[in-house]
DNA sequence: ACGGGATTGGACAACGTTGTCTTTTAAGGC
DNA sequence: GCCTTAAAAGACAACGTTGTCCAATCCCGT
């Protein structure tokens, strides 16, 4: 109910002079500041949100979803408030399906009735084609959070995930523990994620100032099957080696399973790692080290890009640093027992 | 970017008019309310919400939860979505934490920040009751999503769970398929649920016609333990049950296992049923008949009766139809197969 | 004391909608 | 053709905020 008038007359100044406190840009001197400051504290004042809209400075994106799995939903929510809350915007979010054939006009209709300041989408809105277009000519800013890694293309401003330096982390991790003959097991190699992953794992070995074995890289699928194969394989060639880095978890399970056919111990005899956190990874025994996406923290960072460009546009170009087309956000990693120090001799 | 004004326009009428036809109440003749609504639908018109708001009709509602279990909250936010969308209303999401000490202040900043037309609060907030007494004091419309079975209260509208009808329900189910000896297995006495259960079961037999053993009544706890050592007694006792209706599938789980221990075949020996569709009713084999608890439907229900409530206080008291205090959501029938025909003899 | 620049105040419009009036127009009954 | 009534239009204010302009004030150095 406190409205800018009475907190400009709590402080003893013109409601204009509130005004540009709040939105500080103008030059008010500090002494001001501080009493309109200890004024909106005192009466516990908000702008109102509306009036700002109606006026034409949106103070809420929204959020748009087409997902099955509410924990991932729930995540990316919570990423997003945070950013939101810190901001002093509000959230909309409109979940929907990405196949209905009026999804378009669902959203047109959307922005119409609210004034939202720009949108976060998610996957698989985030890689709906026709739904990006349509926002590129509404004009309306908005971010997309990829699932793959690296962005597609500049249409708008993407989060991504950082293959490449999870998968550093978690070799650095493994050189860590004494591993210095680390076999590289790959997914399918006409994914984008494989070859990202691979970069991670021969920059640590450069950044270790270690040779990297080209005989321990093998090429494989991300498959479950892939993993026992290949890993026979490195089990009986003259070079062993005494970790394994799996492109992802499903390998790694793979390549538990035929350690333990062969009677290698794991991880006395052979550590390994994994990727994605996925059941797998803990449905195994034992669990297997990975790296876990960070989906909060990824929806998070989808929203500052956003505010952030949103901010920009309104106050015209003039960027004081410029927006970046692309963040990636880097998978944590998560040591579980299948790794550990090369065995003593 | 349509204003009503562009409707009016091409429905050649004056905005007033519109206006009216929108808000639908005044009178405005049938032939132009046509032309209107016909110009509405073909410029895609959405009211402003931001302006409604200012001009004091608000036009979205609070969502507040505090809840680890996104599966919960995903269900409870879909139903809320869908009666907002379907009125018109959008949806402002509060996560938080009801142990913080200072919950009320960050209601109370919402609650300025955006002129929200009333709450949906669930539990474990519903039962707060610092949180109850300063939505009362601010005096705007909420209304309570209560885990127990019944209203505890009438400080506001409330929905629970109609644990009476789901009773009903499974004894009914339980007596479509032959049996007349059902055992009823209680809960702890003292908690309200118990009670409920008990007459949902009872009304059951008295529509059916039915007599009521009171000797397969039996008093018992919420615990497996419970369920195993009455189920027991119950297999000895010289008039043996061909149905057992335990009021929840914790005790349901503990008469599956004693009818095990017995050599007693499920279904073909004795049906069981249970209550909430918790983890055991599946985890058990065979899985276990039991009611499930419709969150979504419960949100949808809350946000029907808040909305109704906040139309209601907007045109002033003269409530065509009263709201009721308290509505029931009766949880669903889930058949498995633990319970089945009487066998033949 | 005077000019100049920074700081502040005041007045006003605008955003899109609804509510309250008053006025015009149309329709219907005698 | 006149009166009554209902339907529609019109004018205006209001919600809280921001933007634009201009006037008023203050502090500073000369």
């Amino acid at each position: 109910m406190a409205t800018i008038k009475d907190v400009a007359k709590l402080a003893g100044v013109s409601f204009k002079t509130v005004s540009r406190v709040i939105n500080n840009v103008d030059s008010v001197s500090p002494a001001l500041q501080e009493k309109v400051r200890a004024a909106i504290d005192e009466l516990g004042y908000q702008p109102n949100l509306s009036a700002r809209d109606l006026r034409g400075r949106p103070s809420s994106i929204a959020f748009i979803y087409d997902n099955p799995n509410s924990h991932y939903v729930i995540e990316l929510q919570k990423g997003i408030l945070a950013e939101c809350h810190a901001r002093g915007y509000e959230l909309v979010i409109h979940p929907c399906d990405s196949k209905a054939d009026d999804i378009i006009d669902q959203l047109h209709r959307l922005l119409r009735r609210v004034n939202v300041g720009g949108l976060v989408l998610t996957p698989p809105l985030s890689e709906t084609g026709s739904v990006v277009q349509a926002l590129l000519e509404v004009g309306i800013p908005f971010v997309r959070v990829i699932s793959g890694s690296g962005a597609p293309d500049t249409l708008s401003p993407c989060v991504y995930i950082d293959d490449r330096h999870a998968a550093y982390d978690i070799t650095r991790h493994l050189i860590a523990h004494g591993h210095r003959r680390i076999a590289f097991l790959s997914g399918d190699p006409e994914h984008r994620s494989t070859g990202e992953r691979f970069e991670g794992y021969k920059a640590a070995f450069q950044d270790s100032n270690l040779e990297l074995d080209p005989d321990l890289v093998i090429e494989g699928h991300y498959s479950f099957e892939s993993g026992v194969e290949r890993t026979k394989q490195l089990l009986e060639s003259p070079s062993r080696p005494t970790a394994v880095f799996a492109c992802n978890d499903e390998i790694a399970a793979g390549t538990l399973f035929s350690a333990r056919m062969n009677g290698v111990d794991v991880p006395q005899d052979l550590s390994i790692a994994g990727f994605e956190d996925s059941p797998f990874s803990r449905q195994t025994w034992p669990n297997v080290t990975t790296a876990r996406q960070l989906n909060e923290k990824m929806a998070r960072s989808a929203t500052t890009l956003l505010i952030d460009e949103i901010t920009r546009r309104r106050d015209n170009g003039a960027d004081p640093q410029a927006i970046p087309d692309a963040v990636g956000v880097r998978p944590e990693l998560v040591v579980r027992e299948s790794t550990g120090p090369v065995r003593e001799k």
